[in-house]
Parts: structure tokens; C-alpha cells; sequence
DNA sequence: GATATGACGTCAT
DNA sequence: CATGACGCCATAT
């Protein structure tokens, strides 16, 4: 059986696919969550994610732009930065890290069977 | 059920 | 590039 997680639950799993180095858009994760549409609720699933250790760093908004403020931007921008992302002009450059889901199919976390 | 919120995306001005 | 507007919808109260 194939049990439906939750919204929160997909979408954090699809965030902690994302590899060190790598990052995606709040949209693309919506999408290979199998939420298209859906980059609303990525946000969402963040803050319920706040005591997880999931790689929310490498999520930023379309064109590889940091949408936090404050020191919560500064704070991502410096783990990415540990990560060797590379920046141009306050946006990670998404030609070198935008990470692509796995296109055949969902099979997050679940490769094994 | 209704109202408010949010780490969004896209288009128009 | 900045601002306003609309679409989107689970979650919270």
C-alpha cells in the first residue's frame, strides 16, 4: 500500500533529498513533492520543520533569491556559502546548483521498495 | 464555515 | 529593480 503522507511530510522529505551543494526552488520542490502549484506550503512545511534537521537552506525563491529577511537570510546565505554555493549579485547561481529531482518518478526515500 | 497567515510564482505597471 | 495585484491552499484560530 502506498500510504499518502501528509503535505508537510512529503515536502520536507523532498527538501532532505536536496544534496550538499545543490539547491532548489520553493516551486520545484513543491512539484517533485507531487504538490505542483503548490510553493506556498513549502514554506509552510519549513516552519513546521523547525526543530528537524532538514537542509532548508537550499531551498530559495524563483531565480535562486534568498526570500528571508534579516538574519535569517544573512544566516542561509552563510550555510550555503559553507557549502561552496557561489553567489552573483545577492542570488545563488542556479546554473551551477540547481538540483534536479529525480524526473522518472517520485521515488524519494523509497528506492528500496 | 469564515478569517488570517505565509521562507511563493507570475504577470502588469 | 520596486510595487501592486491575483492565484494558490494547507494550517491555525
Amino acid at each position: 500500500m502506498v500510504e499518502r503522507l501528509s503535505y508537510t511530510e512529503s515536502i520536507l522529505r523532498t527538501v532532505a533529498s536536496i544534496p550538499r551543494g545543490r539547491v532548489a526552488t520553493y516551486g520545484e520542490v513543491a512539484r517533485a513533492a507531487g504538490n505542483p502549484g503548490k510553493a506556498r506550503q513549502v514554506a509552510w512545511a519549513l516552519h513546521c520543520a523547525g526543530r528537524r534537521r532538514i537542509p532548508w537552506q537550499r531551498v530559495l525563491g524563483s531565480g535562486g533569491k534568498i526570500l528571508l529577511k534579516g538574519e535569517s537570510g544573512l544566516h542561509q546565505r552563510l550555510l550555503l556559502e559553507l557549502e561552496e554555493v557561489q553567489f552573483s549579485c545577492n542570488r545563488v547561481r542556479m546554473d551551477r546548483h540547481e538540483f534536479h529531482f529525480d524526473r522518472a518518478g517520485r521515488k524519494l526515500a523509497s528506492s528500496a521498495g
